[in-house]
DNA sequence: CAGTTAGTTCTGCAAATACAGAACAAAGTT
DNA sequence: AACTTTGTTCTGTATTTGCAGAACTAACTG
């Protein structure tokens, strides 16, 4: 596949997005070339020519992605090349695991709220508020998602 | 004020927490430590001796810490030192602030889905459905905190 | 079994990061 | 006016990161 200047400008978006959720630049360009390679496969050494760069570099990226399980890879009969694509399928247990990470912090704030003393009650009181909406949150989750579901249909 | 080693090792907890999200280790600690100080408020060169580090970082991580709206400080009549603190008031416009920000890969997905081929039919299903999830998702913020609210009282 | 293909692991390095320490600035104190 | 306090800014550096390139492995090919 040939990509066009606007195939590179948007992978490149894509990688700095990720970049800043603090992964490495490599892996934020697969993500991207992934995303808009037609086939949706693409091979390793087609990756490592349209973003230009090491086998090695290529390697450790696709290790690491496949080991968050963000990316997999299928074989074809007669042909030893690996064709790796995104579990886009998995969308829905990636966005929860986003907000289930996102609200961790409400073990740290409970913790805090433990050893705390009672010298400044107001502070104490916003960080309760907030632990008790991120457990109300975290509950809330699923039935997000069912709604959504019953919406759509 | 006097960390127990339970407070040290909770602040640095918290610090590897925030250092996950990107931050830098020494703006994770302060962030550690002005959760658990019993004040809430904590002067310039108590962060320097309570964490064991040079003014110039210090300076710089609260720096960046006001520049995110994280943090504030006040001063005291008759006192030239700066007390500063969290904004745990604010946690609700930061989580609001931190759901849009994860779900902002929807404006990516949906650059990539004008984009790509319709080589690839299922693939870009899911990534309707993901897009769509996205949309549905961000519209259902607002009452998310509205039901929180209700369900409080 | 020599050569090719497909990818991994090892070694080294250039650049970025995160901080220390010194010099500096601004304001108050004696 | 000299000195102290409360930070900020500048300069240098140890560490970490992110990758290249070479050496290597495993499997297939002629």
């Amino acid at each position: 596949m040939v990509l066009t200047e606007k195939h590179k400008e948007l992978i490149e978006r894509i990688g700095v997005f990720h970049e800043h959720k603090g992964m490495q630049p490599l892996v934020g360009r697969i993500i991207g070339l992934l995303l808009v390679h037609e086939e949706g496969e693409v091979s390793f050494d087609e990756i490592v020519e349209q973003l230009g760069v090491s086998k090695s570099a290529v390697s450790n990226a696709l290790t690491f992605l496949q080991a968050k399980g963000r990316c997999v890879y299928s074989t074809r009969p007669g042909d030893r090349k690996r064709y790796f694509a995104l579990k886009v399928s998995d969308w829905r247990e990636d966005f929860q695991k986003d907000l289930e990470n996102i609200s961790e912090i409400q073990k740290f704030i409970d913790e805090v709220l433990e050893i705390r003393t009672d010298k400044n009650p107001e502070f104490n009181c916003n960080m309760k508020d907030f632990s008790n909406f991120l457990g109300f949150f975290k509950k809330e989750i699923p039935a997000l998602f069912d709604r959504f579901k019953r919406q759509q249909a």
